[in-house]
DNA sequence: ATGATATTTCGACATTACTGGAAATAACAA
DNA sequence: TTGTTATTTCCAGTAATGTCGAAATATCAT
């Protein structure tokens, strides 16, 4: 993940909107949600939902698939991920990686590392 | 830290510049730079490197003291930590608190806890 | 084909952010 | 005091971002 990934990641995520369409993302996990359930929940206009969404999309935070008529976004943890390495990384004063246990990021049970 | 103080973090470190400011000044530790040194060091002028301390100073990222007549600024980690903590617990799917080793951000030599 | 639903793209406007020269402020030295 | 250095504030211009109505696109059902 280089300067400019992280940039645009951090960017995204610096708007209000799009930061609660990302919670609201992870919250759902694998299974995702429909622009039209993201635009209901948050009450936003569908032409302005529609530009966050491209917004994060382009950042790599989101994925997009279609499902009949609705396209379901879900949230890419691997790229947050890396996004929360390299901020631990560059912007802590860490030499290397830091000790966590195994990802920060992931759906839903992550196991409880070692202790 | 609730989601206004996120937001600001987040936007701050979403400026090219500001982000090299903020890890130039993890790198630096409490020592911390003069403005003079930062502005020399990223090739910023003088006005533009005082409006981007500025705004990181605002979102708590970083912090400043006078030295007879230099300002020194230095980052402030226990902010990154908390703005890392809830990148974790709320964009993560996190229910609770990540299990690192304690902070994970820290100036210089952090033990490398557990394993 | 026609119509209904889901979502995006386009276009225009309003707002906010970035940049840097010039003037102001702060601290120190002679 | 007067001058010098370090930094900020002011100001104006330019660029980027956010918003949303209206039109366009895509998918499905009849």
């Amino acid at each position: 993940m280089d300067k400019k990934d992280v940039l645009s990641s951090l960017a995204a995520l610096s708007q209000e909107t799009r930061l609660d369409i990302f919670r609201l993302l992870v919250q759902a996990g694998p299974e995702g949600r429909s622009a039209g359930a993201i635009a209901d929940a948050l009450g936003v206009a569908p032409a302005t939902l529609s530009f966050h969404l491209s917004n994060l999309t382009h950042a790599g935070l989101i994925v997009q698939r279609r499902a009949s008529r609705s396209l379901i976004y879900t949230a890419d943890f691997d790229r947050m991920n890396a996004l929360l390495g390299f901020l631990a990384e560059n912007c802590c004063g860490r030499p290397t990686s830091v000790p966590t246990c195994e990802p920060v990021c992931a759906p839903s049970s992550a196991a409880s590392c070692g202790k």
